[in-house]
RNA sequence: GGCUGGGUGGCAGAGUGGUUAUGUCGCGGUCUGCAACACCGUUUACGCCGGUUCAAUUCCGACCCCAGCCUCCA
């Protein structure tokens, strides 16, 4: 059986997936903060960690994947100043803030099934879980791995000798960089771990702790949930690339201090869906949403099937021509595989090859032209289609529930098609090309299929 | 300015020390009354300059450019 083998940031290698208790491999991935919609940038990363899944499935491991929502205390600046950006969010969107986390949470819920992304067996709040956060700052404390400024209770990065291995920072080029507000912190790398209400802020989300009233910082949350649901040490840990330097390098940093262990034994990151000149920016509220892309005409899954085409640590250059792209190509394999029937023996050689594509790192978009070869290839129809639907337990793109849509044509459109096929009979070809000429107009492509005509909306 | 990564054919995007990626667009052909659809074929690419090598797009070095992070951000 070939061995699955997977990238790993932190060491920046490729190494074998090997579980660290049985045959079980616990994922936890950062998820979304809900102060407003994800863009298609966001959803990209999370498509990755599907096919991670998957593959991790398919590899024959029980797979619990936990993913976080952070819906208190993410800061509009990682340097911890600035507010937070749930209070900010809310008075944009007008809803009270807890009442936002929930309808963006939903919102964010229903873009994934759309995408035909499998939910995680565990979602966890961080707002669910202040008690868990506060004890670890607390055990932190203790160890004394904190002090306080009069804004909150900071974590002394300095006490860790290898801070920032993840990212491979500079500490030094930082300093030299002095692009950061340091504010009361001892250190540029410090962070926020409790911050304190102020008394003129009027925060909706706050909680009493032992240092005063106030609300947990951004990373607290993510090393506290992943201990409590897959141990302090435990397989891959995932997000965007972006987090590298900042968010996962702190996480790491306080799962090390408090606990003594490794957080993650693999640091798999999703790097970027590339815009010319379209905004990206979740902040900005200025950004292409799942749904822009449907009024747009394209289905999710077109999109999803756009992410396949490039490797996950790869950018890929999002343009509308790029979805035409990947929409022509999907229909091709959609009619294709609906013409090929009902499924028969899977191809071994495709299977094979398949597999050992996906297994090197995800490569999908090798996995893919694998799939292209088939379907070009002489296999049999029935060898084609059972094929092609294990390949899309990967790929997930619902091959097997797809059929031709149904097409409901205005009645004076059916009667120039009916007026058409007479001309044909008769031989009037000028005619039968005129009448043709009329249902495009009229937003109608004709195709002569042997004796039938098919009839599609342009 | 510092750090991390990247520059491949019209576009997107894999990969490799000497061997076909793949998709899409365009072009040619088969099919068709003509088209469309489908199928087949197809231009032959690896930022720039040096170096290593029998051989470099693939390794090494300098340079240029791009992206991300250091400010909000997957």
């Amino acid at each position: 059986m070939t061995q699955l083998r997977l990238f790993d940031t932190y060491e920046r290698k490729i190494r074998d997936l090997v579980p660290l208790q049985g045959n079980e491999v616990g994922l936890y991935a950062c998820g979304p903060t809900v102060y407003n919609y994800v863009h298609i940038g966001n959803l990209r990363t999370y498509i990755f960690e599907d096919l991670l899944r998957r593959t991790i499935e398919h590899a024959g491991f029980e797979l619990k994947h936990v993913m976080n929502i952070t819906d208190v205390g993410h800061l509009t600046s990682d340097a911890d100043s600035g507010e937070d950006k749930m209070e900010v969010g809310s008075r944009r969107s007008g809803m009270d803030a807890w009442g936002m986390a929930e309808f963006y949470t939903a919102a964010f819920k229903n873009d994934l099934e759309k995408l035909n992304i499998y939910p995680p067996h565990i979602w966890c709040k961080a707002t669910d879980h202040i008690a868990e956060q506060i004890s670890m700052i607390q055990e932190l404390e203790g160890k004394g791995y904190t002090y306080p400024t009069s804004d909150g209770i900071y974590f002394n990065s300095r006490k860790l000798s290898n801070y920032g291995h993840l990212a491979r920072l500079n500490i030094e080029g930082l300093l030299a960089g002095a692009r950061v507000e340091q504010g009361e912190r001892q250190y540029v790398t410090d962070f926020a771990l409790w911050k304190f209400s102020k008394p003129d802020e009027n925060r909706q989300m706050e909680w009493d702790s032992p240092w005063g009233v106030g609300f947990p910082g951004w990373h607290i949350e993510c090393s506290a949930m992943s201990a409590k649901y897959l141990g302090d040490f435990f397989d891959i840990h995932c997000g965007g690339k972006d987090h590298i330097p900042i968010h996962h390098t702190n996480e790491i940093a306080q799962t090390e201090a408090s606990r003594g262990t490794r957080l993650a034994n693999f640091w798999m990151h999703g790097y970027f869906l590339e815009l010319q000149n379209e905004k990206m920016s979740k902040s900005s509220g200025d950004f292409l949403q799942l749904i822009s892309l449907a009024d747009a005409g394209f289905d999710p899954l077109v999109y999803r099937y756009f992410c396949l085409t490039a490797h996950y640590r790869n950018e890929l250059s999002f343009s509308w021509e790029g979805l035409v792209a990947a929409k022509t190509a999907l229909n091709r394999l959609y009619e294709a595989a609906y013409e090929w029937g009902e499924p028969g023996e899977v191809s071994e050689h495709y299977r094979a090859r398949f597999v050992e594509h996906l297994y090197e790192d995800l490569n999908v978009p090798r996995a893919l032209a694998a799939a292209w070869e088939l379907i070009r290839s002489d296999e049999p129809n029935d060898v084609k289609k059972a094929t092609l639907l294990e390949f899309d337990e990967i790929f997930g793109l619902d091959i097997a529930s797809w059929e031709p849509e149904e097409v409901s044509v205005p009645v004076d459109v059916q009667q120039l098609v009916t007026a058409r096929e007479q001309a044909r009979l008769d031989k009037d070809w000028s005619q039968a090309d005129a009448l043709r000429e009329k249902i495009l107009a009229l937003g109608f492509i004709i195709e002569d299929a042997g004796d039938k005509t098919k009839i599609k909306p342009v």
